[in-house]
DNA sequence: ATGCCGGCTTGATCTGCATCAAACCAGATA
DNA sequence: TATCTGGTTTGATGCAGATCAAGCCGGCAT
């Protein structure tokens, strides 16, 4: 691995508190891998043995049954992955696929496991940020079972605007069919409950969607600070635990 | 608080690992405390300074939005909860209200994660323990956006004989309107699914279900080990953790 | 261009679940 | 014993969202 990639590792928050010699006992056995779009990298039920880290492209976690799959996440970088199943040397509930061609860093989770138990400092960034996946699954929760479609879809769109950083357009990051799979309903749903926040200024063309009424909009969404993340976009580096943290409110994320 | 309740808490396997002056400092300004049935321990939103540990009764914890609210876990002893808002010194995603007299540990936030930090193996046993509370949430947002309600119910009394020893006949631990927000559904809705279920032998009287016909119900049901944790009942206090970690298959639970 | 292919939309229909309303039942209370 | 109350059930109805089936559109290869 290339000194500059391990300068990019080492600043993530995940190793902030981190001793040199635990950084460097961690990192020992890892590589940086480059996936086109739509590899598999992971199917439910796997054992794990390393630590994923998506550094550049995104990532699809999903879960299936019988013949019947849905969207958990789409991760953008920087994120961690499979890190529950790695601290529990099990074997993941999620599979995971590219959907761009991708950069991974793959952290053996022997290694991994060892570091955190040398190293209380380093243990506990890697709790917090267990945390922080941990809270982003409840508001994911809650977001489900409490909204309808058509107001998920809102609060995405919403939280969307937010992160990317408060303009009147907001592009859709990944396909619709995946959006769909992700907010819980199907692409034919999808479409209507675009059409349907016609109503509310939201103007759909392509990837690209202008908000023309967000005051309108968000009075559809209502936002709440304990389902939705609404972290204001940051350029470093930002784990899971630090977005949770954030000035005491709480927002949505397509968190893991 | 009384030694022999000290000695109960030294036994769980939160502690296990941690070493003695750890135990004593996290454990030095905890206090144990009864709360009668129907009390309110934390509003959705509420700053969390302690880590609950319920050693008797049950604990239902619950999101609201717009007048709505859900059951997102209902806790047995031995549980921790809102371990993950203490880890990051954040507000609470979740309410928490006693559905039984409870008794409840409460351990200081401040305390704890000071005990994390100098006490790595201690740390690894809280990661491990936040490791499964996510996987539960898995498991729960799998069940939720790939089964019906009446497979989601069929699946829960399923579960419920493993835990409650294989038997033909179970027992619903709370009323059916607290199951039915578990299940992610109305009381009618609910009703009306157990009468679809009298089709594979499901007999229901009050809190008393009799699974007539295991196997069909079974069919129907079609656990998978990544969506339902069907750990078998053990006496000994059990972390989220260890039944996750249970022979490398998994289940479900009313985890939280 | 022409054709194909995959993702998206639109329309028609069907179904699962919620909602509203009333009856039922059991335990607590008077 | 009679009454009240809160949880549960049952019935009638409505709606959200799934499904099925065409069409549509844009990218890509021939």
């Amino acid at each position: 691995m290339r000194t500059t990639d391990l300068d990019r590792i080492r600043a993530l928050p995940l190793f902030a508190g981190a001793e040199d010699d635990t950084f460097n006992e961690v990192t020992g056995g890892a590589f940086l891998q480059r996936f086109p779009a739509g590899t598999t990298l992971l199917l439910e039920g796997d054992p794990v043995d390393f630590l994923y880290i998506l550094l550049d492209g995104q990532v699809e976690l999903q879960g299936t049954w019988k013949e019947k799959e849905t969207t958990l996440a789409v991760l953008r970088p920087v994120s961690t992955f499979i890190l529950a199943a790695v601290v529990l040397d099990a074997t993941s509930l999620m599979g995971a696929v590219t959907l761009d061609r991708s950069e991974i860093l793959m952290i053996s989770g022997n290694a991994l496991r060892r570091g955190m138990k040398r190293d209380a400092a380093f243990c506990f960034e890697v709790s917090q940020e267990l945390a922080g996946c941990y809270r982003g699954l409840v508001r994911s929760v809650k977001n489900l079972k409490l909204r309808s479609a058509v107001e998920r879809l809102a609060n995405y769109l919403v939280t969307l605007q937010v992160r990317q950083g408060g303009g009147i357009d907001v592009t859709i990051p990944h396909e619709k069919r995946v959006l769909a799979s992700l907010l819980g309903m199907t692409p034919e749903n999808l479409s209507r409950a675009f059409a349907k926040l016609d109503a509310y200024g939201v103007v759909v063309d392509g990837n690209r969607v202008r908000l023309g009424n967000p005051d309108k909009l968000s009075r559809l969404a209502r936002p709440s600070a304990w389902i939705d993340n609404h972290t204001p976009p940051i350029e470093e580096p930002l784990g899971k635990a630090e977005r949770e943290r954030w000035p005491l409110s709480g927002a949505q994320r397509s968190c893991a």
